[in-house]
DNA sequence: AGCTTACGGTGACAATGTCACCAAAGGATA
DNA sequence: TATCCTTTGGTGACATTGTCACCGTAAGCT
């Protein structure tokens, strides 16, 4: 009989070997950050691969134009195997991760992570499924950014920024950075969508008024 | 005293432990594979792990919209660890890999990759550094895509497909799909670049005329 | 020769990016 | 409260890039 631990909120490591669920365990630590921090960034590279238990860090480009865009979130249950390729060090990449919530991870360092690769299989399925989905949605935004109209993009970013919700707290300018355009581009087409009554505008607020009407320009994704 | 194998190729293959060269060595298959052959792709994932050991494959995306881009290219020497990740096959990327010349290769079977994954410590580093460096270029590549001019990645293409020489082979099309661009978009900058006298045009051939003002644009990158 | 396809040119227009402003809202402080 | 200051958003003019509908020519094929 096993207590329930931090590895069962990763489905990819419910079923590591019992040796190596100790391992890790022991070896980890727990850290936490409070919203807005800088997990890692330009000349702060993380010395250790993060697990993400609690909360949201997104990961985004600060460009030498000053131009900003938003790469992808990591959200609890996911690893932060950028990280990983960070710990290798290749070049300081000009990519950082903010905290957007208050964020709680387990921290393993760098040669215990290799000595888990070297001994798990299931470890080893991890963390290569993991790079492989990165990858693979790295594709899928420069399939974006390349050919996607922006009202699409727009619209499909405030369905996944609203969770649900009725209201996405953001600005103008925090939307461009998102889709990596410019603030006046996001205005004017904020400004239709309101024209259309797909949504209503405050300061700092954008209410969305009609899912539906969102969701079908959205959806020209497929 | 060992002879020289297709493993010192690799810079960070040379130094690998004596059984894990040999595991290497007697497990792989040495393949071919003819200019313009499509080595993996939708519906053809590989089932092996290729070093290249001559040649170049170019890795392009096909968008259901019908617009393609060239992500990267690999070159003799270079690994192609996309495949490994599709190996893992989280999903069929829509992603080809189409060898642009005569191309021979080292292909290592799934099982043997993760056997030498897990005995060596020099193949997990070569491995990492692979993955890491694609994802670090695939995040210049965005940043490129949503921000930079197109008459400045036109011109820093044509120096890198010239590879030095004074005319590149290649229609307006292909370049086109190098930037993830429109045809018509690349034959009014080439004729911008023509009138300013840096290159002079052919059917299916652009001639550098001056590398120096080409240069000098294309470093607008810094 | 005739046919077909690939290649490139062109003009009009739409979509997006850039720049230089402005005004209003909210926060901080005297 | 009155005053500053920063953030947020609006606007118009313009440049760049993308799209569409054409066209003519060059090259390859039979």
């Amino acid at each position: 009989m096993q207590t329930e631990t931090w590895l069962d909120r990763f489905a990819g490591l419910a079923r590591l070997e019992p040796p190596v669920r100790d391992l890790l365990l022991s070896r980890s630590a727990i850290i936490a950050a409070p919203a807005g921090s800088v997990i890692f960034g330009p000349g702060k590279s993380p010395e250790n691969m993060l697990f993400l238990l609690d909360g949201v860090v997104r990961v985004q480009q600060v460009s030498e134009s000053g131009h900003d865009i938003v790469l992808y979130r990591i959200t609890a249950g996911e690893s932060c195997v950028l990280t990983t390729a960070c710990l290798l060090a290749y070049d300081d990449y000009a990519a950082e991760g903010i905290a957007e919530t208050d964020v709680q991870a387990a921290a393993v360092p760098r040669d215990v992570f290799d000595e888990l690769v070297a001994q798990s299989k299931s470890f080893r399925n991890f963390v290569f499924a993991a790079f492989s989905k990165r990858i693979t949605d790295l594709f899928l935004m420069i399939d974006e950014v390349a050919f996607q109209r922006l009202d699409v993009r727009l619209a499909d970013r405030l369905l996944k920024l609203s969770g649900g919700a009725d209201t996405v707290a953001t600005t103008h300018q925090k939307l461009a950075v998102e889709l990596g355009t410019a603030r006046e581009v996001v205005s004017r087409q904020l400004q239709e969508f309101q024209r259309r009554g797909w949504i209503s505008q405050a300061r700092g607020a954008v209410t969305l008024q009609d899912r539906a009407g969102i969701l079908k320009l959205a959806q020209h994704h497929s």
